[in-house]
RNA sequence: GGCGGCGUAGCUCAGAGGCAGAGCACCCGGCUCAUAAUCGGGUAGUCGGUGGUUCGAUUCCACCCGCCGCUACCA
């Protein structure tokens, strides 16, 4: 099974285009694997433990789990604005992930990993956290410039210091649990400079999942949150699913948390006797004029924001071809703008219009089934087809540009077919009536392959498109391939309809 | 400081030891079914700098310049 999963996000805000970058590569891709005919589970969610929680509820006059149950809406509704369509939401006030969570840590103890002793730090009170020594300001609190406090507390803590070996013997192994490559070098090199012990729980705080051997403490909200992804596998209490759904096919994150994912994660999953995921897939930060947008700067761009101009599949398109999964990239709408003309109204949808209305004018839309097998002009385009097709796999990397530039190639080469074939030329003569009808069956095949080849990245379109062909199911049905071949295009009525992706005009 | 990465056409980027690539933008031409669309052709780069290895380097090595990431508990 593909297992496929983003980050639980931190409901303290809404979801913003970084945490929609990682949820949209991930619905594509899962999608990909769909088509192709893969069981898959794609898994998102939210992390709704910790302090900061427990502070913006209170600064709301809320419970926690009261705020909480209001502002996990805002990804529900963000997630439907952009068509995720994820198997699973898994949020970790859930029974089903606490006592997952209880389970995996009694393993962990039962190993004999934990230990109690006691956490010594500069305390800064009002913000109830520790800092670091270099965090410090002139020995001060950087959030409040207050002085702290050394302070001290019972933790329990977990031996990540007897796993470094272990894991840097499973990095070398499979080259590929840490992608792209810097990040596995940064990985290793973290690693290699010694791993340290980490506390696992907190004992001021009461938001939280209780130790299954001392409940007057609750575990760290990463230790906590890390754990979703076995909960979702069924890891609980469903051993068939979790035997079928776990090690995960690939965690996506960003470039912030790899820590977490790629050395505290596989040594909880080690310490517990848990296979270990088979890829930690690492994305940049998307840059806005430049700058790493945030919480707290002014350049937050909210999906909402775009999705009303380029709807989602343009929204989807932008990010999934202009942005490397693994580099950093940069948004600007005007870039936005030029991609989505380009290639969504200009090349793609301006097709589609004009095949179904050469279609409705000179057939009613209703074409025959006839295919020519000598034609030199349908040879290109069932080569470029087959091209697309194979460009698709790049998806299985990530690499959605490459995937989706391949696509284009289907694109492009049915935009020069019309120009060689000159149907419209054609109409003008009864003589070549016959050819017209295997010249519009080719076209309308090609907008059927483009229609399934798009899908992954464009839900929305390309199941418009795959009803005005007048073709039954979905695009997203596959096999790929099978659905995914250029062949004869079958008798169907097809109908025109309203243009696919209009062209957005920029205001002078 | 240590480790790692990046710097390629006006823009966004790909590439790889052997005559520099794509898309966009721009220019010229064709077509008119189509969303001022599309098709064909073209202009355009001392591949950050300097040295070195090599028959040959943009690609490998060294150093330099510029930018960036990591160097532990922010979920």
């Amino acid at each position: 099974m593909i297992y496929i999963t983003t980050p639980i996000y931190y409901p303290n805000d809404r979801p913003h285009l970084g945490t929609a970058y990682t949820t949209v590569v991930a619905d594509a891709v899962a999608r990909y694997w769909r088509l192709k005919g893969e069981a898959v589970y794609s898994l998102t969610g939210t992390d709704e433990h910790g302090l900061k929680i427990v502070r913006a509820a209170e600064e709301r006059g809320m419970d926690p789990q009261e705020w909480v149950d209001q502002i996990v809406e805002r990804f529900h509704e963000t997630w439907d604005l952009l068509d995720i369509a994820s198997d699973d939401f898994i949020r970790t006030t859930e029974p089903r992930h606490t006592a997952s969570v209880q389970k995996l840590l009694a393993a962990i103890h039962a190993a004999g990993d934990i230990y109690e002793a006691r956490y010594e730090g500069p305390y800064c009170v009002s913000c109830e956290a520790y800092y670091t020594d270099e965090e410090l300001v002139d020995g001060a609190c950087p959030v409040h410039d207050r002085p702290v406090e050394i302070h001290a507390e019972d933790n329990y803590f977990f031996r990540l210091s007897a796993y470094g070996d272990r894991l840097l013997a499973h990095i070398e192994a499979n080259p590929g649990f840490v992608t792209p490559e810097t990040r596995r070098n940064e990985v290793v090199s973290f690693i290699e400079h010694g791993l340290d012990d980490i506390s696992v729980s907190r004992a001021a705080l009461s938001w939280g999942v209780p130790l299954p051997w001392d409940e007057s403490h609750v575990a760290y909200v990463w230790v906590d949150a890390l754990i979703n992804y076995i909960s979702a596998a069924g890891y609980l209490d469903d051993e068939a699913r979790f035997a079928a759904q776990w090690p995960a096919w690939a965690h996506l994150v960003g470039k912030d948390i790899i820590r977490f994912h790629a050395v505290i994660w596989p040594a909880m999953l080690m310490s517990a006797g848990l296979p270990l995921p088979r890829q930690i897939a690492t994305h940049g930060f998307l840059l806005v004029g430049g700058a790493k947008m945030s919480k707290s700067s002014a350049n937050q761009i909210l999906p909402s924001d775009l999705v009303p101009t380029f709807g989602p599949d343009g929204y989807r398109y932008h990010f999934l071809r202009d942005v490397s999964f693994g580099p950093d990239g940069n948004f600007s709408w005007e870039g936005m703008v030029a991609r989505y003309n380009a290639d969504l109204a200009n090349d793609y949808g301006n097709l589609v219009n004009r095949v179904l209305n050469l279609a409705e004018r000179f057939r009613d839309g209703e074409v025959p089934a006839v295919a020519s097998e000598a034609a030199a002009e349908e040879a290109a385009l069932r080569a470029a087809a087959a091209g697309a097709l194979e460009a698709l796999a790049e998806f299985e990397e990530f690499r959605t540009k490459q995937a989706l530039e391949g696509v284009w190639r289907l694109v492009r080469a049915a935009n020069a077919f019309m120009e060689a074939t000159e149907p419209w030329k054609l109409a003008k003569d009864p003589a070549t009536a016959g050819r017209l009808d295997e010249v519009l069956n080719a076209a309308l095949e090609s907008l059927r392959v483009a229609a399934v080849l798009t899908w992954p990245a464009m839900p929305r379109a390309a199941e418009s498109l795959w009803s005005r062909l007048g073709l039954a199911g979905s695009p997203g049905d596959g096999p790929l391939a099978e659905t995914g071949v250029f062949g004869t295009f079958p008798a169907s009525r097809v109908a025109k309809g309203d243009p696919l992706f209009p062209r957005i005009e920029t205001e002078a």
